[in-house]
DNA sequence: CGGACGAGGATTTTT
DNA sequence: TCCTCGTCCG
């Protein structure tokens, strides 16, 4: 028996051995799920298993490519290379350009990004004079995806009654309709969105039994990665290639399942016994990645969902250090004290940054970080934002060779038809569009065979659109000789995108003209990695790999890929869903709030929460060694102070492993007072009244007024009456804010001891009968003022006090420290 | 046609 | 706050 076999536990070794019958293996989170993978395909194949009889599905590239390499360091890469391996979406890309013909779609059809389908949706609400009110193009575009994430074709979708019914409740009766032309549009184009790589796999599969089994015949054993993450569509396929003989073997994690409101079904993981009855269940519940206080801290939290596989994860480690929770009075202030505590982490490591990651659930929550690590001179790499596909002058160039390559593709022919500028406008597309329309052809065959006047083109429009069909013909004629990255450089230079990027200085400028040059380094690296990877098996490559080819790959691609040399030991920012399957030392989990984490929008329903809770266990799951929990009491929120009180999440946590580090009781009443809060409309309501209230303060309120006081909920007319005072409208926010943030420092500089001010456990009913609009209070800043208002809040108290000279501030009766001096 | 400016909207996002 | 979209004007 090989050597990898004999370095499993118990665990997996079953979960790797035992290939020949259909598997669940539920693998908690670091328990060595990737390994048991690749060493059940290695086994596999050591037992004489034919690779190409493999079909391993993953939902990353990232994910397939790590695979691939494990499998080939156990065994040869010939072997290895003829695992039909890849994401789901990549692999079914590449059945259906086999299969094309069945459905009536070009081989070498394009494939939409997110951005394309939300364009063409845009086009079509305008052609079909939808209002925008009721036809968004967010929520049409993620409605559709949603319809063909559960396999509903436009015809289904034509037929179903509720559905209908539902549309037209929401006062968009024509969205069948809608989703109807997109899809027409689409196949016109001979183009797929991403949804469509799924949905047209099914209905290929439906439609045409010969096909199927075909590819039934061809997959003796079936694997998927992630099996938590499939939605109905991806779940459908596997279910049907594995109907006839194949062996199915899911990996996952219920525990782990974040992506619903991408379509993913928790349920097919839950329920896979149901479906595979004679499937043996695997449980790999050894951690090896935490000490055993994270794991069980983990633990503890994802015990709190009704639905889930039970299991037992454990850890046989060290039992670690606790995992502190801090709190602070700002997002900024929290920002410093996890910056503070990476420097002294770093320290203690000898700067090992790439050891460390903060995570947080949403991208917006990055800058403050961003700014308190810079102040600390703490090297870091951000995740998320645009990617580098996403990227304009990207964009711009795939367009331009989309269009080379396929000639009915629409949306490609619409972005770059005047990029860059060269004089053609909406009204000339429109006289293209609509000759193109009469004539039952594509829009670059309209200007390709059409003469201007037939589309009612004359003067200097009809000459631009003559240069710019001379400019894709020139470049068409190249396909046949230029090497690929050749062709690619050709696009850009006779484009004209290159030139114009030239001629600006701006430093947006260099770095566009930077990424389109490693674009066709790309090119050129992909041509050169196909053809190693065809001398390792052996095989010679018949022809030279063309863009066709890089272009089919590229659209799949994401850059979560390639991590150059400069990115490494920094500190990793990223969001938790960004995080998952990744691990670091040290962990922080910044923004620890009711409203944020759990998310607001998650709270409507029961389901919501437990995707919460799952993404907080892979949040908390990600750490080896320790994790930091933080929560600020407000926040700055779309330009607006915010105030929160701590994650119900935190309460939920067993304290044993917990080191609060301030008082106790607020956490509990905080958790408790939420918890007793029935329904889900509990959260609603406050955020709802605080933004209706401030916009309305704002129409009445001076322009450069600060937001804190515009969000503020007026109780009493002596605060409007006193925000005549607009001499010093600018000091108000900056004062409070930087009198927390020295607070904070001085509390993270004395380290591990106590925060300076926290609040003295105090009902807050005292509170209120302590204080009387009028009275009079002295603070150890700003001197003696006078109560102006008071409003409650979050079960605080928020005063406004003129100070006469030092000006009027607002300050939260828990965090000031004030003397009554009545 | 295209730059400039203001209003409005803003979870998470493997492909 | 910051990004995107639509409108207005040169």
């Amino acid at each position: 028996m090989s050597d990898y076999i004999q370095t499993l536990n118990d665990a997996q070794r079953e979960a790797v051995t035992h290939y020949q019958e259909p598997s669940l293996i539920v693998a908690g989170a670091g328990s060595g799920k990737t390994r048991v993978l690749t060493c059940r395909i290695a086994y596999m194949l050591e037992q004489g298993v034919a690779p190409y009889h493999i079909l391993a599905l993953t939902f990353t590239n990232k994910a397939a490519a790590e695979m691939r390499e494990r499998i080939s360091a156990l065994l040869s890469p010939h072997l290895t290379r003829q695992i039909w391996m890849g994401t789901f979406h990549s692999i079914f890309a590449r059945i259906l350009r086999a299969e094309s013909e069945h459905l009536g779609y070009p081989s070498s059809y394009t494939i939409y990004d997110a951005a394309d389908s939300r364009n063409l949706i845009k086009m079509l609400i305008r052609e079909m004079n939808l209002n925008d009110e009721n036809y968004k193009p967010n929520e049409i575009v993620s409605r559709i995806s949603l319809a063909k994430n559960n396999l509903i074709t436009p015809s289904a979708y034509e037929a179903n009654a509720s559905l209908l019914a539902e549309d037209r409740e929401r006062r968009r009766p024509q969205f069948a309709e809608l989703y109807k032309s997109y899809a027409l549009r689409c196949h016109q184009n001979g183009a797929m969105d991403f949804d469509d790589l799924l949905l047209q796999t099914n209905i290929l599969f439906r439609d045409y039994p010969e096909v199927l089994a075909k590819y039934q015949q061809q997959f003796h054993y079936i694997l998927v990665d992630e099996y938590q993450d499939t939605n109905s569509a991806q779940y459908l396929i596997v279910k049907r290639l594995a109907e006839r003989q194949a062996k199915v073997c899911v990996v996952g994690d219920d525990a782990q399942s974040i992506y619903s409101f991408r379509g993913a079904k928790i349920e097919n993981i839950l329920r896979f016994k149901n479906d595979f009855p004679a499937a043996k269940v695997f449980k790999l519940e050894q951690n090896y990645r935490s000490t055993q206080t994270i794991v069980n801290a983990a633990n503890s939290i994802i015990e709190k969902n009704a639905r889930q596989i039970r299991k037992h994860s454990f850890s046989t480690g060290e039992m670690g250090e606790k995992i502190r929770v801090i709190k602070a009075y700002t997002d900024k202030e929290e920002a410093l004290m996890v910056a503070n505590d990476i420097a002294a982490t770093a320290r203690a490591t000898s700067g090992a940054y790439d050891a460390i990651a903060i995570l947080y659930r949403t991208n917006a929550q990055s800058r403050a970080l961003e700014e308190a690590l810079r102040s600390r001179n703490i090297p870091y790499k951000i995740f998320g934002g645009l990617s580098f596909y996403q990227r304009k002058e990207i964009k711009d160039l795939v367009a331009y060779i989309r269009l080379v390559l396929n000639p009915q593709d629409d949306e490609a022919f619409r972005r770059i038809i005047n990029t860059p500028a060269r004089g053609i406008g909406d009204v000339t597309v429109g006289r293209i569009a609509s000759a193109a329309a009469q004539q039952g052809i594509s829009l670059w065959e309209a200007i390709h065979t059409l003469a201007p006047e037939q589309m009612d083109l004359r003067g200097a429009a009809g000459k631009k659109v003559t240069e710019f069909v001379a400019t894709i013909v020139q470049l068409s004629a190249l396909r046949g000789t230029a090497s690929a990255h050749e062709l690619g450089l050709e696009i850009a230079l006779r484009s004209g995108i290159i030139g114009c990027y030239k001629m600006q200085q701006s430093p947006e400028a260099t770095s566009a003209l930077e990424n389109i040059e490693e674009l066709i380094n790309s090119i050129r690296a992909y041509a050169d990695e196909q053809e190693r990877i065809s001398n390792e098996a052996g095989e010679s490559l018949q022809a030279p790999v063309t863009l066709d080819q890089w272009l089919q790959n590229v659209a799949l691609l994401t850059d979560m890929d390639n991590d150059k040399p400069e990115e490494r030991n920094k500190v990793t920012l990223m969001t938790v869903h960004g995080a998952k399957g990744l691990e670091f030392d040290h962990v922080y989990i910044a923004g620890m709030e009711e409203n944020l984490f759990p998310s607001l929008m998650s709270l409507g329903t029961p389901e919501g929460l437990e995707e919460e809770r799952r993404l907080f266990y892979v949040a908390l799951t990600r750490a080896k060694q320790s994790a930091m929990l933080s929560f600020a009491e407000s926040r700055f929120k779309w330009g607006e102070m915010t105030f929160s009180r701590p994650s119900r999440f935190l309460g939920e946590i067993d304290g044993r492993y917990l080191d609060l580090q301030f008082d106790e009781s607020e956490l509990e009443t905080d958790s408790a007072e939420e918890l007793n809060d029935a329904g889900p409309s509990f959260a609603i309501p406050r955020p709802r009244a605080l933004r209706r209230e401030g916009q309305g303060e704002e129409e009445r309120t001076p322009k450069g007024r600060m937001p804190y006081q515009g969000a503020a909920r007026t109780y009493y007319p002596e605060r409007e009456r006193s925000s005549r005072e607009g001499a010093t409208p600018k000091v108000q926010v900056p004062t409070p804010e930087g009198r927390f943030r020295r607070m904070g420092v001085r509390a993270v500089a004395e380290d591990s001891a106590p925060l300076q001010g926290a609040p003295e456990p105090q009902a807050s009913q005292e509170i209120a009968g302590g204080l009387q609009v009028g009275m009079r209070v002295q603070h150890e800043k700003f001197g003696v003022g006078e109560i102006t208002a008071i409003e409650l809040w979050n079960g605080d108290q928020k005063l406004s006090v003129d100070f006469g000279a030092a000006g009027r501030k607002t300050l939260l009766r828990r965090i000031a420290r004030l003397r009554i001096l009545g």
